[in-house]
DNA sequence: AATAAAATTTAGACAAATCTAAAAATATGT
DNA sequence: ACATATTTTTAGATTTGTCTAAATTTTATT
């Protein structure tokens, strides 16, 4: 009954991005988009499928699509819990930047011990998002709701914490070390203009004048 | 002149091998001892060791063994440098115990970031040994020199701290931990018996009674 | 509904890392 | 020193993950 999972280095990565895929179409995931997703060729992720198929992660029927099995889902969530708990260790503990703990997570998460993991995160103190405002999976697999909004949904003189990005590229996350915008940062609303979208913001005791384009792609936990 | 120097996770484990290979015997190693010690057949470290010849790490003549180069030596060391580093992490800040972690960090060994690895040094405090007691090249590959000695030459009424074993194997690893010898504990030597060679030591304020074998596999520094 | 376009799969090839079995080189023993 | 044993290498096969090019299926267009 009981399956040997070992799962290759590879073979997690299409998981990993079968899962990302998955969530925010909710249907089926098409091999052309696990292909660019990977920056591989469609041809090679067809042999993937039939591979992780095979194997029971996921379910697919020829040119129907493929989705993750309860196990290849439980699989996905170990991935992405690895990978946003040593992100947070990276920033927490490490003091490396958001726009270069990615990279090193990629590698990070693959790293194979329950033990690990559960120790890694007590020792972070049982966090429930990581350094760009993604909830982490527990052990359990569940995520905690998030009630985070964007900056620009805030109403005037309402306040939040800043808990993460929607645009996690280097170069927003750059911008935002540079003008000293970090996580955990109290920011209020002070106005909002009626012209550009741009927003008025107090922020480490600093009035400063934001953009709409980075408003929208900063997430605030409402306090 | 620069070549690039990006090694597979299968060519770091030998460079690794044939390092620990040849630092004991100070001489060229041979194949068969490579394949032993990475649990492989003779034809495939022949194939490895080409390969490595060919990209520069290692130096090797048809039937001669096998030497690594500078380039070699300094790869290698990079590798034993993050495996020890990880240890220190795994036994200091995650409080797993000597005997889980070696395995783990097998897997952290090859994690590739500069930046990473000097961060982890930092956080841990520039940690000059490895739970085992084993040393810890700096950055620039230079291995500070180790004090210690091995607790049966230590002379009655002289003390101790416990920095290392020589046998790492688990089960001593084991023993140790369920008679609550641990690493930086204070040990003096009370008494030697002629007959069997066993130590009497006061250890955590308790005096106990342990075999020349275990004595003479447990690292102390003097103090 | 027929045809064109796009997506997907198949077939066959390749590189990396391994293996087995056989051949070649080196080392050993009397 | 010569026969034997051991070590090492070669030759050819295998597995994994990838590729290209061609064939097939599905989707979109008119």
């Amino acid at each position: 009954m009981f399956k040997f999972l070992f799962m290759t280095h590879s073979e997690e990565d299409y998981i990993k991005a079968i899962y990302h895929l998955g969530v925010l179409n909710n249907s089926t995931v098409a091999t052309n988009a696990i292909a660019e997703q990977m920056d591989t060729k469609p041809s090679s992720v067809t042999d993937m499928i039939r591979k992780l198929s095979e194997k029971g992660f996921v379910s697919y029927k020829k040119y129907q699509g493929v989705s993750l099995t309860e196990l290849g889902t439980q699989k996905a969530l170990t991935i992405v819990r690895k990978h946003r708990l040593w992100e947070v260790f990276l920033v927490d503990k490490l003091d490396l930047s958001w726009d270069e703990v990615h990279e090193i997570a990629e590698q990070l998460e693959h790293i194979k011990s329950e033990k690990l993991t559960d120790s890694l995160d007590k020792h972070l103190g049982y966090p429930k998002f990581d350094p760009h405002g993604d909830p982490i999976p527990s052990k359990a697999g569940v995520f905690t709701n998030t009630t985070k909004k964007l900056l620009n949904e805030v109403a005037i003189n309402n306040s939040g914490i800043c808990v993460g990005v929607k645009d996690s590229s280097a170069p927003f996350l750059k911008f935002l070390d540079k003008h000293e915008i970090a996580l955990g940062d109290y920011i209020t609303v002070l106005d909002k203009e009626d012209f550009d979208g741009s927003l008025q913001i107090k922020i480490n005791e600093k009035v400063i004048l934001i953009s709409h384009q980075i408003a929208s792609n900063l997430y605030v936990k409402s306090t």
